[in-house]
RNA sequence: GCGCCUGUAGCUCAGUGGAUUAGAGCACUGGUCUUCGGAACCAGGUGUCGGGGGUUCGAAUCCCUCCAGGCGUACCA
């Protein structure tokens, strides 16, 4: 797969170069220059590239930033890449790209097709992903969604970025909870049949549990009734986790989110992986007996408490489970990079997990966890609660039906993950028309369109250098910040910047379209733009599959 | 109490220490004029960037403090 240089990189070698050659002139003094950093201006009449570069070198260097930049510009050598390259008031250097090199940078994205974004950050480090793992206690909630959302577009987006990465999703397949749901499934069954039993106190009170029971009602009968009641609980409840876990996985299908591994919590025990996990904690030191129970000493690593991993009962933790799940992913499958995307509500788990992997002989720095904030939904004024326990639950099911897919994702896509959201239902379903997702798309239709309505004209010919127009050239400079993007979501883990440079490419789009004819009786210029179009089919393709949202060819 | 996150336009939110006027979408108003898809384009304006200090040549951005909201702080997950 062919990777690109970035432009931005490209750029700051050649001022690095300058500035060494500025130096060795002694126009210069020859201080020391770390990196020579590039920010994208706000305004166009700034340029495409500026550099501070001539400011932050002032004070050591004792010269003035005008000078200092002027010293540096004067020893930028000439390339096809560069335009002009100034220095402004008060320090700045200011770099445009040339024209005739973005006109044929057009080409360049029709030869590299959907591989262009893509870009050589992760060098093939392994790295997994592991999102939603939501109890299989219930149907995924509407939170889900936004952890689904975000774990998968990150996993594109690494992926794109040339990370060798693999998704997963944790089954929380034993423990309390589990007995629990087991528990209150057999009571509904039960009841279904007239008897008197009452769910848990630390039941499941949805009706869902109802119509899971009812399922099994219809499909095995009366058959666990006659059973002895806890072998009933257990195989009764193994059906309904099952089922559980098989909602879970359509739902997120039908999200466009996928995953390669599933893993079985439980299976961590068939195998004993929790025990050598205990005993090896225990024999590192980092374990404490107290009060009938075992303890893990994070207190020890920093963290401000111990946490439980084996209670008093013999049960182990959910906790227990986890480090192990990680001595797992580190030690056995050999990661490098672990990456676990949580919800607020779950945030202290970070610290544990860090003084865990920690304890198990592993740079916490190759664990990252991501807590995303609580999403709150509405229905107009009403705050609508979500709890597995109490029922009052907005299924993820729910809003794929209501809002559609691709709206879903790109509205759960839209916010920082350290942001809380608020998600109106009946807005979302009555605002559909007006979700910037459909203007995203409609402008992809479009040049589905333009390209249907060629028909037969052979563009691959096109002549990209007449591509030189203003609105020709706002959109080949959009267009070519793709790499760039897939850059910064990469390395800050922020998929976020995603919608909205999928609006702004949308945009710059429509509005070149309105000023410029494509197809036209001018033949060469037709060709030309026939390119371009092609060309900005590709960048907004490939930023919607990041993004994990449809490219309709039409609406 | 302590910890994490947040506070930017009427609403929902972007904003990697930099450029005399801090951005986008929605909503609102007016226009385009519609032979390639009008689900479009163009033009309009509001901000004590929660308050107050500090660091810096320069702060929405970094530090301190206060206020407000969300979440966490279990032998739950």
């Amino acid at each position: 797969m062919r990777r690109f240089g970035l432009i931005r990189e490209r750029i700051a070698l050649l001022l690095k170069e300058a500035i060494q050659r500025a130096q060795a002139k002694g126009a210069l003094p020859p201080v020391a220059v770390t990196e020579v950093a590039l920010e994208r201006p706000q305004k166009p009449e700034f340029g495409d590239y500026a550099s501070t570069i001539p400011l932050k070198l002032s004070r050591a260097a004792r010269m003035s930033p005008m000078a200092i930049g002027k010293a540096i510009v004067d020893e930028v050598s000439s390339t096809d890449l560069i335009g002009k390259v100034e220095a402004v008031p008060p320090g700045f250097i200011n770099v445009t790209l040339s024209e005739s090199w973005l006109a044929n940078q057009v080409d360049a994205i029709i030869a590299a097709g959907p591989a262009f974004g893509d870009i050589a950050l992760g060098r093939g480090v392994r790295m997994q992903i592991e999102f939603v793992s939501a109890n299989p206690t219930g149907p995924l909630t509407a939170a889900s969604g936004r952890g689904g959302a975000l774990g998968d577009t990150l996993a594109n987006v690494l992926s794109a970025a040339g990370f060798e990465v693999e998704r997963e999703y944790f089954i929380n397949d034993a423990g309390s909870r589990m007995e629990v749901f087991f528990q209150t499934v057999y009571a509904r069954y039960a009841q279904a049949l007239g008897q008197a039993e009452d769910v848990p106190p630390e039941g499941y009170h949805g009706t869902y549990v109802s119509d899971l029971a009812q399922e099994i009602l219809r499909e095995y009968g009366d058959r666990f009734l006659r059973l002895p009641r806890e072998r009933a609980t257990e195989e009764m409840g193994r059906i309904a986790l099952d089922r559980m876990v098989g909602a879970a996985k359509r739902d997120l299908a039908d999200m466009g989110v996928r995953y390669d591994c599933w893993f079985s919590e439980q299976s961590l025990y068939d195998s004993s992986l929790v025990k050598k996990t205990l005993e090896l904690l225990r024999s590192r030191g980092f374990t404490d007996e107290r009060e009938g129970a075992l303890w893990f000493t994070s207190s020890a690593l920093g963290e401000d408490k111990d946490n439980v991993l084996v209670r008093s009962n013999g049960a182990p933790t959910y906790f227990a489970s986890d480090i192990t799940y990680h001595y797992n992913k580190f030690l056995i499958r050999n990661y490098d990079q672990v990456i676990d995307i949580l919800g607020a509500d779950h945030q202290g788990h970070v610290p544990r997990m860090k003084a865990g992997v920690t304890a198990l002989g592993v740079d916490p720095d190759h664990l990252t966890l991501i807590v995303h904030q609580m999403i709150t939904l509405r229905r107009g004024d009403e705050i609508v609660r979500m709890s597995k326990r109490t029922g009052d639950i907005v299924s993820l099911r729910e809003v794929l039906d209501e809002v559609g897919p691709d709206a879903c994702r790109f509205f759960f896509l839209s916010r920082s993950a350290d942001s809380q959201m608020d998600f109106d239902l009946d807005l979302a379903k009555r605002q559909s028309n007006e979700n910037p997702v459909y203007y995203v798309q409609y402008a992809h239709a479009r040049i589905a369109s333009i390209l249907r309505y060629a028909g037969d004209v052979d563009f691959m010919t096109g002549n990209v250098t007449l591509l030189v127009s203003e609105p020709e050239q706002t959109l080949i400079r959009k267009m070519l910040q793709l790499p760039e993007l897939v850059e910064i979501a990469a390395t800050r883990l922020e998929p976020h910047h995603l919608p909205y440079f999928a609006q702004d490419l949308a945009a710059v789009f429509h509005s070149f379209y309105k000023q410029c004819r494509v197809v036209s009786d001018d033949l060469e210029l037709t060709r030309a733009r026939l390119k371009l179009v092609e060309a900005a089919k590709i960048v907004l393709a490939k930023t919607l599959a990041l993004m994990g949202v449809a490219a309709p060819e039409q609406m």
